[in-house]
DNA sequence: ATATCGATTATCT
DNA sequence: GATAATCGATATG
């Protein structure tokens, strides 16, 4: 086991308030490190016994600036696909990329302005069966934990986040199935580069992660 | 070890 | 018609 990794303990998991996400997404950003994306599914057959809870700590994310920042999809003002940006904080916005991918972000700032945190790698902590299966891979070894959460299509794919069903939902809330919480655990260290994968604004320091985490997406530069 | 490329579709020009 | 907040496979040193 290496140190570099965040704690696997778990404990009790509470979900973020509304206002922890009405603020600047850099500020969001840097305090989602370290907190815990959950997703419980609901059943609906009382026969049935409720889906694995599935938890993983966030280890990487980026912050979007809103209308301003050239980066963000907010950019193209409040469209149909972008609306959830421009509504109240901590709901989630999810699109579609390259054909292949969602993505999952979470709504910041108060309802009118359009900042956001797009959720970029997790330290898987429970459901990593589950999550392998959603992923369509086996796991094998400790490394292949790496495939699971470590890049955003990634992660989406493992909690089994798509637009249809997870655009709009509510984070704050344990109801929505999907939702992010806190179990007491503090980061040690964080480090900020540039943004990943964009051409517009790409010099901006506006990338949060846990310093040495392993689980962070991309990869692996020696001596960090 | 890094570099390049194809997949595949919503969205915007 | 071009591009995109990506991933995985393949090629090359």
């Amino acid at each position: 086991m290496r140190k570099s990794q965040a704690s696997r303990q778990t404990r009790q998991i509470r979900p973020l308030d509304r206002a922890f996400f009405s603020r600047d997404p850099r500020r969001v950003a840097r305090e989602l490190l370290g907190k815990v994306l959950v997703r419980q599914r609901e059943h609906t057959d009382v026969r049935q016994a409720a889906g694995a809870r599935l938890t993983a700590r966030i280890v990487e994310v980026e912050a979007y600036l809103g209308a301003e920042d050239p980066a963000a999809h907010a950019a193209a003002g409040n469209t149909a696909r972008t609306s959830v940006l421009f509504g109240p904080p901590g709901h989630a916005y999810v699109y579609f990329i390259y054909g292949n991918h969602y993505c999952l972000n979470v709504s910041c700032e108060p309802e009118g302005r359009a900042g956001s945190v797009l959720i970029r790698a997790l330290e898987p902590l429970s459901g990593m069966e589950e999550m392998a299966k959603a992923r369509g891979i086996e796991i094998h070894g400790p490394k292949d934990l790496l495939k699971l959460n470590s890049g955003p299509g990634r992660l989406a794919q493992a909690f089994a986040i798509t637009r249809d069903l997870d655009n709009g939902c509510d984070l704050t809330s344990v109801a929505s199935g999907l939702w992010i919480g806190e179990d007491g655990y503090r980061p040690h260290g964080v480090r900020i580069t540039p943004r990943i994968g964009i051409t517009k604004a790409a010099d901006r320091p506006l990338r949060y992660m846990l310093a040495g985490n392993t689980f962070v997406s991309g990869r692996k530069i020696r001596s960090q």
